[in-house]
DNA sequence: GAAAGAGATTCTGGTCACGATCATGTGGAG
DNA sequence: CTCCACATGATCGTGACCAGAATCTCTTTC
């Protein structure tokens, strides 16, 4: 027997997706989703709780408050992942491999599908280098996943972005490794920018094949991504 | 302002994940929960409901009921990804292309580093062949990513999987269809078994052609995968 | 006249007390 | 020994209430 807090998650759920509710509209109060449902508030806040973890919807108070449709974004993927991740022991090591399959595809796709203003967008972002932090570095990638032009892939590479920036703080960079940063991410820009597919995919690897070096030569690769937990 | 509600998410999550709280363990009970956390009790319960939602608790009633640690599996990654495609729409063709590039590689791997015991398990699997169904089609690429030793690859694979799964009704599946997918299967699994890495990869990206291929001819491609919402 | 301040309003945030419901355990009656 | 009734312990759900935040309006004051 489902709760009911769930069938009121549901429902609104659904009504959002299929009725295509533009970000912002406001949905009935508390009050009127209980007179709705039949429902006492507890159960209605119970599903609002979940339906604002989802990123779905987002509650204001005040006049004029109430609940309103958001878009949920690549977040709640990122900390699904990050919670698999702390609960299975992950290691650095399997983030590094896969990125170092999964990214040079998706520069390649980016290669062949991006549209002209979007390749401008990159060689104009990483020609700013020296203003490149480490989350500058992290949006290079989500840019590149964007170019590529699909979804599971732009998805992907933004969720795990997100659960690398929580592990990935300013720990031992160097000026040089950042330095060898810029140059790769600019090195693949341009290539990208000019649709060199094969040089997209091949610099993209050999720049996450230096990823994968340092980590290795720092003994890094048993490290688990989320020890302390999320 | 985070809600109180929030701060019991975390705190109980981190609870379970720092002191890695075995599946079963029992956790306080609502009033003990209450009293320690000197709140309310829509306010526990509205934190139950997400960690609930999470898949990282389970709620039982009645005496010796309670609520209990589980393990969070991949189903909550599959809706969070189910509910990215419905928002924005996303087709047929990205998913098959995703896989298209994304499963040989896992092949490749798990011919690399699967266990005796797993090749094994795996020949002995697609070999039933006849009680395959489709829910067997899809375990067979969730072996394979086990098999694979690399926790985002089988993550990533297993959680599209899910999404896969409602998707795919058994509509338009000819017999001639499953004996082609039973015997791609079954060659597959051969080349893993023997260690064949590059023979598995070929393999497993033909097959997927093949399905491509398959989504072409019959105009599925820009089919949306979740019209109707979750 | 305009800016600042004091309510009034309308929502959600959260507490408290109570009953309904479900699942388990227990004690008899046959 | 089995089966049925009953107590028990926990969540599920309701209803009334107050607190706090955000907006609007109206008044005061310079």
């Amino acid at each position: 027997m489902p709760k009911a807090s769930d069938l009121v998650v549901d429902e609104i759920r659904r009504r959002v997706i299929r009725e295509r509710l533009p970000v912002g509209y406001r949905l009935p109060t508390e009050l009127e989703l209980m007179e709705q449902h039949g429902l006492g508030r507890v159960t209605v806040r119970e599903a609002l709780r979940v339906l604002e973890r989802d990123g779905l919807i987002e509650v204001k108070r005040g006049p004029k408050g109430g609940i309103f449709v958001t878009k949920p974004d690549v977040r709640q993927l990122g900390s699904a992942f990050a919670l698999l991740f702390a609960i299975r022991d992950t290691r650095l090591g399997h983030f590094s491999t896969f990125r170092g399959y999964v990214e040079p595809v998706v520069a390649r796709l980016a290669a062949m599908n991006a549209t002209d203003e979007q390749r401008e967008n990159l060689v104009r972002a990483t020609e700013q280098g020296r203003a490149e932090s480490t989350s500058r570095a992290v949006d290079f990638h989500s840019m590149v996943a964007e170019m590529c032009g699909n979804d599971m892939f732009e998805f992907m590479i933004d969720a795990i972005n997100v659960s690398f920036e929580r592990h990935f703080r300013h720990d031992m960079i160097t000026e040089t490794d950042r330095e060898d940063t810029d140059f790769a991410h600019r090195r693949i820009a341009q290539k990208i920018a000019a649709g060199d597919a094969d040089g997209a995919e091949r610099a993209m690897s050999s720049h996450l094949l230096a990823y994968d070096e340092y980590l290795k030569k720092n003994g890094l690769t048993e490290e688990p991504l989320f020890p302390e937990g999320v």
